[in-house]
Order: C-alpha cells, then sequence, then structure tokens
DNA sequence: TTTTTGTATTATGAATGCAAAATCAGTGGA
DNA sequence: TCCACTGATTTTGCATTCATAATACAAAAA
C-alpha cells in the first residue's frame, strides 16, 4: 500500500528551509480533515467510514483513528461507541454557547491587542481591512468571507496570547461550518462592513473600551445571520452579560 | 491478553441501571490519563513511554496511543515526532496566558450564573462553600484545594453554559497541577477564604457586576500564588483587560 | 402485510507485527 | 578528559490482523 498520497505530502512541505519536514502523518490527516470539516466537504452529522477515509487519504487505519480522536477532542467530531464517528452536528443551542463565549474572548482580545499590538500589526489589519473591502465592493462574498475571517483571526493572534488564539480558533471552527450555509442579505452586508469600519477605527485609536463592544455586537449580528441560516429564528436575545 | 484491568473497568460502573456500561477502552484511558497527570502522578515533562504505560494499564498500545491524541489536542500532553510524548511542562509564560483566558472565562461564568442559577444551584454552591470553611478551620490543606475546586467548576457549570464549562474545565486542569506545588501561608489562605465569602454573598444577592470583579480578583491572587510556587515571582502584572 | 428472528456482511476496537528513527553503550582518537 | 563515531538496543509510527459488535437482509411467524 501507499505510504502517503501525494497530496497529502506536498501538503505540509516548505517549512523552515534548512530543516527536514518532519511532521505525523495523523497531524497531516486531522489538517486534512479539519478544513474537509470547516468547509463542508464532510457535512455535519455525515459518518466518517475508516475504510473508505483511510484509502481516499492513502493511509491505514490508524493514524486516521488518531486524528479523529484529536478532533474528537477539539469537538469537530463525535464518537459513538462501536458505531464510529460523525461530524459533530451544528446545534444551533451549541452555537449559541459558543458564541456567547467567543463573545467573551474577542471581547478580551479586543482589550488586549490594544495594548500589546504594535504598529506593524495594525497595518497588516488595516491592509486586510481594506482587501476586504475590495471584496465587498466587487461583490465576491465568498472572498469576502475568508477575509473577514482572516482578520477576525489576526486581531485575536495579534492580542499576543497563543491559549486565547487557540481556544478561539477551536471554537471558531464548530461555528464557521454555518459560514457556508449563510446567505447575506445585501443591507446586511452593508451593515456588516460599517461594523468593521468602526472596528478598524477602534482599533487604530487603540480605543480597547470601545473596541470590546464593537466586537460584541459585531459577534451578536453574526450570531443572528448563522441562526437564521441554520432555520431557527433567535426567539430570545442570547443571555449576553451586560455591556459593562 | 487481559482485556481490561479491574480497576478501568470498576471506574464508569453504575450509570443507569437498565443499560450496559459501554465505554471505550480510549475513553477510560483519557480519564485515568488526565487524572495522573492533573494529580502529579505524571510530572510535567515526564516522558509517557508507550510500552511501559501500556502495561501498566493492562491494555495494547493502540488505545493508549489514542487516548495521548486526545489529551495532546486539550493540550495536557505535548507530541514530538518519531520522539513520543510527555506530560505537557508547566511554562509560567503558559500559566499567565491561561490565567488571563480563565480570568474572561470566570467573569462570563459569574455573569451568567447570576441570571441563569436557580436557588437549588446557589444552596448547592453554598453547602460547599461552608464545607470549605470546615476544612480551613481544621487546617487540611488538601480537603481545602479540592473543594475549593469543586467550587469553582459547580458554579461555571450552573452557568448554563456547557461549552463555557468545557473550554474552562480543560484549561484549568494545565492550571491544576500547579496546585499540588503550592502551599499557601496561613495569612495567604485567611485572605482566600475571606474571598470567597465575598463571592458567595454576590452570588446570593445575585450581584452578576459585583461577581465578575470579585472572581476576577481572587483569580489574580491565586496567580500570584501560582507563580511563587513556580518560582517565578509576578516581575509585571499580567496583561488584564480594565475591569470596566 | 407486518413483525420478528436468525444469519451473513460489514465496521469498529484492539492487539500484534514490522520497519524506521532515536537513544544508548562502548570504542577510538584528538 | 572530552568528543566523535559506530553498532546494538529501544522506541516510535504505521500497517496489518483478529475479535466482537452493529447492520442489513432474508425467511419465518403472527
Amino acid at each position: 500500500m501507499l505510504r502517503i498520497s501525494p497530496e497529502l505530502a506536498a501538503e505540509g512541505a516548505s517549512r523552515s528551509p534548512g530543516l527536514v519536514e518532519r511532521r505525523l502523518l495523523h497531524e497531516e490527516v486531522v489538517g486534512r480533515l479539519r478544513d474537509m470539516i470547516v468547509q463542508g466537504e464532510l457535512a455535519p452529522e455525515s459518518k466518517l467510514n475508516e475504510r473508505v477515509l483511510a484509502e481516499r487519504l492513502g493511509i491505514s487505519r490508524t493514524p486516521l483513528r488518531e486524528a479523529i480522536k484529536y478532533l474528537a477532542s477539539a469537538g469537530l467530531v463525535e464518537l459513538a461507541p462501536n458505531r464510529g464517528a460523525k461530524v459533530a452536528p451544528l446545534k444551533p443551542e451549541k452555537v449559541k454557547e459558543i458564541f456567547v463565549v467567543l463573545g467573551a474572548l474577542e471581547a478580551l482580545a479586543g482589550d488586549l491587542v490594544c495594548r500589546n499590538a504594535n504598529d506593524a500589526d495594525i497595518a497588516e489589519i488595516r491592509a486586510l481591512h481594506y482587501e476586504m473591502l475590495a471584496h465587498h465592493a466587487r461583490g465576491d462574498l465568498a472572498a469576502y468571507f475568508r477575509c473577514n475571517q482572516r482578520i477576525h483571526l489576526k486581531l485575536v493572534e495579534r492580542a499576543g496570547n497563543a491559549t486565547l488564539a487557540q481556544v478561539y480558533g477551536s471554537l471558531n471552527a464548530y461555528v464557521l461550518r454555518a459560514r457556508y450555509i449563510a446567505n447575506l442579505s445585501r443591507g446586511r452586508w452593508d451593515k456588516a462592513v460599517k461594523e468593521h469600519e468602526e472596528i478598524l477605527d477602534a482599533l487604530v485609536r487603540r480605543d480597547g473600551a470601545r473596541l470590546k463592544l464593537l466586537l460584541r455586537d459585531h459577534l451578536a449580528n453574526k450570531l443572528v445571520l448563522v441562526m437564521e441560516a441554520l432555520g431557527h429564528a433567535p426567539e430570545s436575545a442570547p443571555a449576553q452579560p451586560a455591556a459593562g
């Protein structure tokens, strides 16, 4: 049997030039599976048939199973004893929960980024912002989404707390899957862009307190969109902490 | 070879009476390893020899490896390619990071618990509080620690956001290991108890805003203790968001 | 027709086998 | 004495194999 599929081998190539690339097969698979799940290639609830998946990836079941356990810990996959694994369902209730936690984390990130980020960091975010505006102007929703996501991730990353970034990323992955369902109306889209203008402004002025509030509102609006996409009108506002 | 060690089999017994117990071996192992790590039986940095550990647990390497991958995702274990796994080191820098995130999460929990918890929940926490006072009065530090931990976990749990509780627990596990190093002075201990009195008071009065602040301060004090235990005087205050 | 039961097939869970990499012990040389 | 090298041993990573549970399906009974 083949040792590794060409695609997998190619993926992790070219990191730091002097060092030999040295990754574990199951880590490659984790990355690959995560992408497949987040991008919807593996739909929520879909069963992960070990034999089929292993064959498709050109590996044996062992590293695949290890990767599945890893993703199960991250919450992207659910395990049923003797019944295998499936992609975690996109439960509206859980989405709400995650948004509440993400709200607290983004608020924290907003606070921290205003203190810790240097001018280059902010310039980078600003550049992404304009790139995003370009996608908006062209009406390229997919590109807009990707860019938007990069901005939020960059913001959290530049808060200077790796743990925060990691937890954020992990929770975000679960929710991100809904994005490919969502379909923004023009009005909503314009509103989101306007919010981003304000976010950038607060960031540039390093107004942490304001950035915090803006990010929270932005996230709350995003939640509404996601819930609509999932076919659940948000009956009651999610339990958000008072903006104190 | 034995299928399962008696100890492991006993652990998950007695759920709902009609149903047969049905757990995965690697899940048992995850629980067991996590305990061993958190309780210091497996010290930070210590190598996880697969053959030895598997023998000790009475299982083969396969489910053990799966459990290790699971814990690696949770951050309790670190993997080095071709060099196996070791218990994640207790890095002071990372401890600080985690405390910052835990601060945001506990603040959120404090807010939520004041809205969502019912009287029974609060009565339960109050009971734990008095139990803790008893341990304090007797000078039983270990029992105090355990009870203290249960209070904080219960508080987060009763916030009514399972995702929050899960993330909190996961981050907490990393930091918890330092507890068995720490050695509280009497003065510090008394102070911590006093803080808990205030926390309970705010909870009973459902004063979310105040509870939030109390929890944050309490956590900040705890961080100081932990850092001292790790031999790192906290040079500068950790980047905490403004209490606004 | 519907339900149930027995059987064949398939998938999962765990153990074992095997090759490659890392570690260690010992030797030789500077 | 210290270091570099070499071969043996250990350990890891992955594949394969085996046992058991789940599923599908057909035949029999209600």
